[in-house]
DNA sequence: CTTCAATTGTGATACATTTCTCAATTAGTG
DNA sequence: CACTAATTGAGAAATGTATCACAATTGAAG
């Protein structure tokens, strides 16, 4: 009955991109009031098995218990603990288009952990612009800023021709982990974690599937 | 020397995945004048191996030539027919907050194959007004309009409440592949392709590997 | 108190994906 | 024309991932 501690081996990269679905399948379920569930329930709202989702977890230890199902608030809790969002990260934000626009007026972050402590851009009439609540700063002063700060976290909301660049600063700013808009790979160095979001990608890989 | 034709064997889709990030690489090699490139430059640039994409690509032919590499623009042409977008998909956006509009306005989906040709919203004080060069509709009018366009492509940026209900009309209406920026998992039934982007997810999965 | 239905956690198995390796081919060089 | 260096395509092997299947456990019902 005791559950065991964290991991004790390297766990699949592919199940840690699982784990923030199950998370946000779980804080539904607890919008909607229920208190226990089971992991075939979780697997049929997110289209997988549910040895599938047994077996994620079980690289953590053991949350459930038999014959019942699983904990809703406790199991949020521990993968909250797993992810390290039972913390809010300070990020920083990179571009004020419309996309990093979309993104500072975005409140779907705080409560998943993350809140944007910084807005950064290099068009003299975008700097000192209000943006939502943030002031947009001068990239110039990015690195001092987000160094001094601390911060660990960015996401990239730049022209992929500047993105390159963009990403070094924040390397150098002693950021570790980059959210990148960009349509465009980036390079970095070891210990430092990229995720790539590109709408385009994910178009053009449906239409692979649709006759024509 | 002559390339094979089309899949003779199922395509993992996985493979598939990739696929359109080659092909954005190839189209940066293009832009940078270069006419040939490698498995291994490939790689580098990806940040895969240059075993993985030779063999990803041989699932759909022969496109390289043996000591000398890939012609960037046949392969740019090949990898635009597999993937169906060596032409222009009308795609309806529905949703026309921040992100919508920043969706609207962004101007790079034309060159991967996808041309908005929808707009619509179900906020009265944003229906009929102009957003880019479209004006937003209403939303009650979605099903016959894109029946009677044909559209077969969707992009889903909602808020996570109104998605499944959005979701189903766009399948009513005869779509076939959705784009869902909404953070929830959607049930659709079979032959229906959905993408989720989940940047909050993305962001989630970093967190896991960051020392505290 | 016994039986039952539900459900977990996990070892074993099956399946999928990646990497390795190398023969074959190519263009360039002398 | 022979040699060299570069590079592909693909079978074989290695690795990684998902599914299966079931003992163990639980709470509820009778």
């Amino acid at each position: 009955m005791p559950h065991k501690q964290p991991p004790v081996k390297p766990i699949p990269d592919i199940v840690v991109g699982r784990l923030p679905f199950y998370l946000r399948t779980l804080r539904s379920l607890a919008a909607e009031g229920l208190e226990i569930t089971s992991s075939s329930e979780l697997g049929d709202r997110l289209g997988l098995t549910s040895a599938q989702i047994r077996k994620d977890l079980s690289y953590f230890g053991e949350f459930g218990k038999q014959g019942l199902g699983y904990n809703i608030s406790f199991l949020i809790t521990q993968l909250r603990r797993i992810l390290k969002v039972d913390r809010i990260w300070e990020v920083v934000l990179v571009g004020a288009g419309d996309l990093g626009r979309a993104i500072a007026n975005y409140h779907g972050f705080h409560d998943r952990g993350f809140e944007i402590r910084f807005v950064f851009d290099s068009d003299p009439a975008k700097i000192r612009q209000p943006l939502s609540h943030y002031t947009i700063e001068d990239m110039a002063t990015l690195v001092e800023k987000v160094r001094a700060a601390g911060i660990r976290v960015a996401m990239l909301a730049v022209p992929a021709s500047a993105a390159q660049a963009v990403s070094d600063l924040l390397v150098e700013a002693g950021v570790q982990a980059i959210l990148n808009y960009a349509p465009t790979s980036l390079a970095v160095p070891k210990g430092v974690y990229v995720q790539n979001i590109d709408p385009g990608a994910h178009m053009q890989r449906m239409t692979f599937y649709l006759e024509v």
